[in-house]
DNA sequence: TATGAATGAGCTTTCATTCAT
DNA sequence: TATGAATGAAAGCTCATTCAT
């Protein structure tokens, strides 16, 4: 496939995807110039066309990098083994907001590549994020016990509450941290408390007694 | 400022707008023509840099002109008098699906004006966002009953996991309609069922039985 | 259709129109360059895709200018009426020989548009040339005399092979005087008595004494 | 001067020739890619190069061989001694469209030489012919009986004629038949049957009966 | 006030040719 | 001898913006 591009030493192609993460999360596809990622990455026109065949190719290529990247990285922390569902997504969450801090320009590229791009693109990089996503996905949902929660409460219900809240709140302190990357990395423990705070809250009205 | 705009009459302030939104909301700033937009306004192009100086200048506009729009449409809600936060914010949540739909070039270009914009501009549309919201917003939070909630939650959190759920949910019937709006709009009564039973699962785990 | 180009100044209008015929002429639909088109005529890459939309749409004008202008040409020469088509088609022939050198650029450029262009331009150009030249063409073939013909001789037969050889007879002399035309344009005289010579050559084959 | 290449293996030649006159044929001088050429003939850029110096050197050299193929096939066809230099010309144009046929992509690609080719390419090719043809061209016109032709008519003038109208005659005929060789090939008996009736019409205008 | 012709930098992609290996 | 990665000029076309009218 891209096998031109593979072949290349480790040094130069992490020079050329970072060229190109760069650009492309600064700019989405459409904005994106070719011009300024070689000029970037320091190569010629020719050669980037001759790696990729054109922007499309090289732009899916570098969402699969992208994605491949991160679930590589989400794959090293394995989740504590407990019936409690609130532990294990607000663990998640908490792993899901370090690695987008640890890889801001990736996760901001894979956000406007499905948010941002025109249709054909769109839709390539959504079966994309599915087939890859399905295939490392750990097993959240696997073993949850039921019995925890208080009769009168639909446990699908709690849960639908408890994920959109958690991504809602991820995003928000993804959005508050920008700029000051550093502070959030700094603070990893307070925010397991915060998240910590929140789940105990909802836990309460969700569980019985 | 654009007075010259300001003092055309209503409607030829309305075709060049609407032609503005449409291609704005379809294809985001940079993407969009301004060509195309004077073609679909059956205007020129020297009249419209003459009116906006230049694409910024008119995209701003026309954020603004969206933004205001729809806050006032807002105001022609009428929250009820309840020290009940839930009620308040549940039902200002479907008042916001509504709209949504009701106005759905004008919300589909603010969205892509916030993230889908190169940096100077989205800088510039959120301060916006910030300043007219918070000069037009409504007083949800004036006369909350602090007294309803149990004692060992802090009240702030729990209107925060709220809010930040309610939030969540509207994207996501957002997303979940799109194309279908018509559905959606004989389904009101539907949803501000399914809106109240989650309400009930946070207000059991809140308040003080 | 293409009225910006058409409103123009007759001047300009020419001078950008020799530029293009230079150019297709010399070089061929797909080697001309628009580059090239812009510099010789002294105006702008915008403008140029401005009049014509794209290159295809400016080569396709371009044709039908020169079949346009040489049809007018040839409409002034009125054949002589007669029954002799041996007459009627060898002025015709020096006709064309003496327009093909009048207007040698756009001969050459008219060849090549149909020996020598990608298969979507040659078919849109063939059609061109037979609505006009079906609509302009003079009625060679009205009122031939065939009792002329000696009997055993084929009057179709005959007629193909007069055309087929002043066709070729004309070919090969605007090869000959490639460059040199201003001797040619000198020699017109010369030139019809050698076309009346052959002709008398084959009119004693084909007609009966 | 192509000493590297002609040293190489009859059966790489081969492959190589036939991909370049494959792409020469299809696309002409200009619009052929190398790239293409080397994948085809399943070599290296850097080899071609090295064998042909450059597109150009490639081209004439394809040009030569083809050229120096057919000729050589001409020759395998020993014209009938006769004084009747009409059946020789007519005879030879049968045997000119057959082996136009039989070698159809060299064929294309020497049309396309001339009449396709930027100016410099054109030149050259036109001085390869008539080098090339001179060399080989069997003596058509030795031992002609020139007492066959009836006073009052000029031999030679009637010998162009002659030619001209076959070669006219010819080139129609390919036309016609392109994308339908089969045919062609399958109807050379009517074929020469017709050349025999246009000659029978001609020799009557100038053999002295 | 209003027009739209005109500009030229910018876009993605292809190409013949070179050269280190 | 043979490879194919690398180059960068050139292609057709679009764009926001200006300016003479």
């Amino acid at each position: 496939m891209y096998s031109n591009f593979e072949n290349l030493s480790e040094d130069k192609k992490r020079t050329i995807l970072e060229a190109c993460i760069h650009e492309f999360a600064e700019k989405g596809y459409e904005n994106s110039s070719t011009n300024t990622i070689v000029k970037e990455a320091g190569i010629s026109k020719g050669i980037l066309f001759h790696y990729f065949k054109n922007k499309k190719g090289l732009f899916l290529y570098v969402v699969d990098y992208c994605i491949r990247t991160i679930v590589e990285e989400y794959n090293k922390y394995p989740l504590v083994e407990t019936g409690d569902i609130f532990q294990r997504l607000s663990e998640l969450s908490v792993i899901k907001l370090k690695l987008t801090h640890a890889n801001l320009e990736m996760s901001k590229m894979l956000m406007g590549a499905i948010g941002n791009s025109p249709e054909d693109i769109r839709s390539e990089v959504e079966s994309r994020y599915s087939e890859l996503s399905s295939e490392y996905m750990p097993a959240i949902f696997q073993k949850v016990d039921y019995s925890k929660f208080r009769s009168g409460v639909n446990p699908l219900k709690a849960i639908e509450i408890l994920m959109l809240f958690l991504e809602a709140l991820g995003d928000k302190y993804i959005k508050n941290y920008q700029g000051k990357e550093q502070d959030l990395l700094q603070n990893y423990d307070k925010l397991t408390e915060e998240y910590n705070e929140y789940m105990e809250i909802l836990k309460h009205g969700m569980y019985s007694s």
